[in-house]
DNA sequence: AGGATTTAAGAGTATTTTATCCTAAATATA
DNA sequence: TATATTTAGGATAAAATACTCTTAAATCCT
């Protein structure tokens, strides 16, 4: 469901929000590191993060002590956020079957079973913020970031 | 989330379920008029069918009067037997963040919340059947096949 | 100013998925 | 038996996605 860039992306940004403790326009944190902490590709996690600057969610510095940040608080930042810039919001608008015109008034054999579990979805990933994700880092004991 | 040789399997063997009246062992119905109906590629419906033949849940012949017929009532099966064979169960099975080693005592930082979402659309895959699908085109006047 | 560090941007490559084509095999029917 | 019909299976092509590389630009530090 999520693409690869999508995954690698939430990942890196709930550890930057780890990282920085007050929650954002802490110290910058290089693109290089994370990738490294994470076992991430370098080159496709910073070709990713470029959308993520561009889309306001991070801002980003070059040169020595450069790297990333968070433009706003873990608090106000939603997975969803994250996933509508990476992947973006087809998946949350589109026929699960395909169907251009699949709609509450002209649905799909399956729309009103899909149409309600997509909705839950959408709610999961837009109720969802960095701070609940790394909560349940200390809140758990072998949470995986 | 489903590819899109899945979503042409399932809405092809609703319309086959659609078109067998009493549901499995009629006539066989060729893949030709199959995609000429639901506006899908021959080519590629009948590579995807494939599967579904290997998989006992289709019946193939060939020669004239040929084509596919279901091997079992459309009351038995489910949505999530064409998705089983089609793109497999990996969606179930797997960490939304990409972690092997995801599981309830090991888990990621979102695990908790998509773990249930995950299960509640298994639940609607496999509570759903070709039988039910069907209903739905009867129930509503517009509904897309 | 010069060198080292770090992201930006675009080009390039690899892999996977999607889609098509061709030939063979099966089989109904004339 | 010959022919037309229809799926099977392998080969290929195209498109999308995933991933890598190279060079440029910014900027810190000495």
């Amino acid at each position: 469901m999520l693409s690869a860039a999508c995954k690698d992306s939430i990942r890196a940004m709930i550890y930057i929000a780890k990282l920085q403790k007050e929650g954002y326009r802490e110290k910058f944190v290089s693109i290089h590191k994370i990738a490294k902490d994470l076992g991430l590709s370098f080159y496709f996690l910073s070709k990713n993060f470029q959308k993520l600057v561009k889309a306001g969610l991070l801002e980003s510095h070059r040169g020595p002590q450069g790297g990333v940040r968070l433009l706003k608080r873990p608090s106000e930042i939603r997975l969803i956020d994250i996933v509508e810039v990476i992947d973006g919001m087809e998946f949350f608008n589109n026929c699960i079957l395909g169907f251009e015109e699949c709609s509450d008034q002209n649905p799909c054999t399956i729309h009103n079973l899909w149409a309600e579990k997509r909705e839950e979805i959408y709610s999961m990933f837009s109720s969802t913020t960095l701070e609940d994700a790394i909560k349940n880092i200390d809140k758990f004991s072998n949470v995986k970031v």
